[in-house]
DNA sequence: ACCGTTGCGTTCATATTGGTCATGAAAGGT
DNA sequence: ACCTTTCATGACCAATATGAACGCAACGGT
């Protein structure tokens, strides 16, 4: 799959050009130009989509010079351009979150913000589109269900991997995802327990935090008496 | 809280029907009304908008005899109504989900969809809104946080569990609908048995629960030697 | 018409696992 | 050194698919 072209809309320019670095850092995405003001910004988005090279994503400050970042997305939507926007504000408007979201916003960032929140939220977008083209394109012919889309929107919604939730650390973390890579099929807890020595709780946790994380799959494992057991399987690229 | 208003947008008066009296039937929201097709539910939003009492969560199918659900929302968004959007779609158009969400489409519903599936997409979107109000309004005057926002996001997107009677399992019900909903035909215990690769006992708990829910109907198949079998068929719209 | 045959519907006990709680050990801060 | 916080564990109860056993309804040959 081809890079994600992205557009940083930001005045500062120390800001911008953070931006711009950090998205050509990241795998999957290719900086497509960046614009200091909102005029530019449309001006530059139209251009490429009128040269067949459309742009994807923008990054889009909602604190711009000569328009706010809600009528910037306004008038992409009004002339037609449908690229996808992640929001980048300051902390104290959250109150246009709401409107935000309606003109199609994907993902929100508050500055100030380090670089592995900045990854995760484009991985996130990465993530999403690419669940959504493998159960369109695919074999699958009889058509995707509501699972499917249910799916791809949950890995829009943010794995806070970074920031783990009470009661796991991050060498078993890793542990875990170590064995669950390395092994092709589909695993259960138990598989897990006896492999790594720790015990079927804190297996099991883990699994089940990798799996809301959308790192993993989760399904019963039919066929044997008893309570249908659960196999992991490592889904993530 | 106030109730959110809602407006259905769908052509077919059966399916019509259905969707308010679900609207209804959920607590929190209100219908604010129905339109057949593209023009009358546009001008509808403008009267609304106009009286000061604006509808805030439009139900919009995407196959409408006048316009496109694509279409339907570009021109809402062109005329500064930007009530929020939950798509109704069927199974084949999958393509149409990212311009979709682009043009902010907050929630995806594929047709056909049961009750439950209706309640959790629309209670989500309650729920979303409830945290934004709650973080922005109250006491928190340092502003929200990248967590808060992450938070709301996340009761966007995140499936939430629906009740199931005692004995049944989230994950093998969805398997058995998934499996219904592909086969045109009716099928009967012992297929989805050997198809699923789970026991005839549980297959058949699954479609008797579905059929007693009236997702898919039962009728005996006769002809063969043996007692009848029950045959099962999706006829949810 | 009758009756054996056939295969599914139905019920129940059983086998395992999932989930939760409080406990214990280790790490980190004061 | 003491207290606080954090993470893994063991033991418990609840949950859920399975297999076997029995009953039932239509078919088909007599």
């Amino acid at each position: 799959m081809s890079d994600i072209r992205v557009l940083v809309v930001e005045d500062e320019p120390i800001a911008s050009a953070a931006h711009a670095a950090y998205v050509q850092r990241l795998d999957g995405f290719s900086l497509a130009g960046t614009a200091p003001d909102g005029q530019s910004a449309l001006r530059l988005l139209a251009e490429f989509s009128a040269a067949g090279n459309p742009v994807e994503l923008v990054l889009l400050d909602m604190n711009l010079p000569d328009l706010h970042g809600l009528d910037i997305a306004r008038r992409m939507r009004s002339s037609g351009l449908f690229a996808d926007i992640i929001a980048i504000t300051a902390v104290r408007e959250l109150n246009i979150v709401r409107s935000a979201v309606a003109i199609g916003v994907v993902q929100y960032l508050i500055k100030p913000f380090t670089y592995a929140t900045f990854a995760e939220k484009l991985t996130n977008y990465r993530l999403f589109r690419e669940q959504l083209a493998s159960s369109d394109d695919g074999k699958n012919k009889t058509g995707a269900s509501q699972s499917d889309v249910d799916q791809a929107f949950a890995s829009l919604r943010t794995p806070s991997e970074l920031q783990l939730p009470k009661g796991l650390s991050v060498s078993t973390l890793d542990a875990v995802k170590d064995f669950l890579r390395k092994e092709d099929a589909a695993v259960s807890a138990s598989e897990v327990m006896d492999e790594l020595g720790m015990s079927r709780v804190t297996a099991r946790r883990y699994l089940e935090y990798l799996a809301d994380a959308g790192s993993v799959s989760r399904a019963p494992r039919y066929g044997a008496p008893g309570r249908p057991e659960n196999e992991y399987r490592w889904t993530r690229a």
